[in-house]
DNA sequence: ATTCGTATTGTACAAGTGTACAGCAACGGA
DNA sequence: TCCGTTGCTGTACACTTGTACAATACGAAT
């Protein structure tokens, strides 16, 4: 052992807006490795190399360290999906290819994240910020699914009411939903390229112009 | 007090088969109220009335109750969604359509059957027979969907090969899997007729006769 | 070098967890 | 009526949990 640095510090002050994301981060990693019940606030602290008792100090309690990585967590799987939604310079219905691979294809379908996602969800009918984590990513990602959308029948000279175009997000929104669930649970029996392949015959039917009953 | 009765039982012994079904369903409803961290045996068995002590001497771990409340869970929900499926009498479109009206509204689409199954899917990334559950369970609803989408085109004439047909059985799975879940998740926000309509157009759209790329 | 704010630690604790086990008591058969 | 089987209970225990709080020590400002 080299002993020649006697004064090696103990530990390192950190920015506390890091130390906040290390801590999310490392909730995260813990809640895919060992499930939300195993996810201890010593087990968490472990994980990101810290004193257990450091995560009281930055969040009032466990449960505010839950609802920021539920935050943290559904942001960035929107942001990895939608990645692509904003370049004006495809066309959209290549935009909506890309995110229907963006979110049918690893990373989004780790299984690590359908497990996070799960864990979270089975909080949301009881606890009202935990609801509305969920409801402000999921109208967001199906506001971005309707401007792909409507910009789609545009660019095809396709009209069609808001009321149709907002069922129409809200069905792809739900196949995307369902593939991306069975595809992260059962990456071996359902392979990205079958999903995206399936999704993108779907997801066609649904916008083109028909469905005026 | 009516103490007319003093040689009145202090509990009752029930058939093992019977008391195993009652803590199974015990289990199902304090899942729902306080979410698989609150599902302690000493909640469990309040909830059925009987001693936390007797869950061990019915299942030899709390895991294997765990298992046994999955599997039973998911079964009812299977049975409730496919219960008009193997109606002979009816054609199969109209019998898809039942189908998903079974689907996509009450009991089905209680917040707390929602709840449920959230915390158990958590587990299966994890756990090899919460896997094989899920596999079992999914294949199972996939496979009545198959045969109810083969023998809908059969009636309207159109061939399709097993691929194809396997296809958009993934898919309309897909579409019931995801409104389902945003259904159950946000009723005030997406009411089960909207729901319906939503999966009746699509479906149809996923089953007719055309994605021959 | 010294001071100072505070990020960080270590210890402590009450409450709750799943499991173990010995003994009680219900109830069908004699 | 008694008896044996076994479903069922109650107590006990080792362990983990989230929270509380006083003491420590890092790192920047002086």
């Amino acid at each position: 052992m080299t002993k020649t640095d006697p004064q090696k510090p103990k530990f390192r002050r950190e920015n506390p807006e890091q130390r906040r994301e290390q801590l999310i981060e490392a909730t995260l990693r813990v809640i895919a490795r060992k499930g939300v019940m195993g996810a201890t606030v010593r087990e968490i602290s472990a994980e990101a190399g810290v004193a257990f008792s450091l995560i009281r100090h930055h969040f009032n309690t466990k449960e505010d360290l839950m609802y920021a990585a539920y935050a943290h967590h559904m942001q960035r799987m929107a942001q990895l999906s939608l990645a692509s939604a904003g370049d004006s310079d495809r066309s959209p219905i290549d935009r909506m290819r890309q995110c229907i691979h963006d979110t049918l294809s690893l990373p989004v379908t780790k299984s690590e994240s359908l497990q996070i996602w799960a864990g979270f969800i089975q909080m949301v009918p009881h606890d009202a910020r935990m609801k509305q984590i969920h409801i402000d990513t999921y109208l967001g990602f199906r506001a971005t699914l309707e401007t792909l959308i409507k910009d789609a029948l545009l660019a095809a000279d396709s009209h069609s009411t808001p009321d149709q175009i907002e069922a129409k997000a809200i069905a792809c929104n739900a196949v995307l939903d369902g593939l991306w669930l069975e595809g992260s649970m059962l990456p071996d029996m359902l392979p990205p390229a079958q999903l995206i392949e399936i999704a993108e015959t779907t997801i066609i039917g649904i916008i083109g112009p028909h469905s005026d009953t």
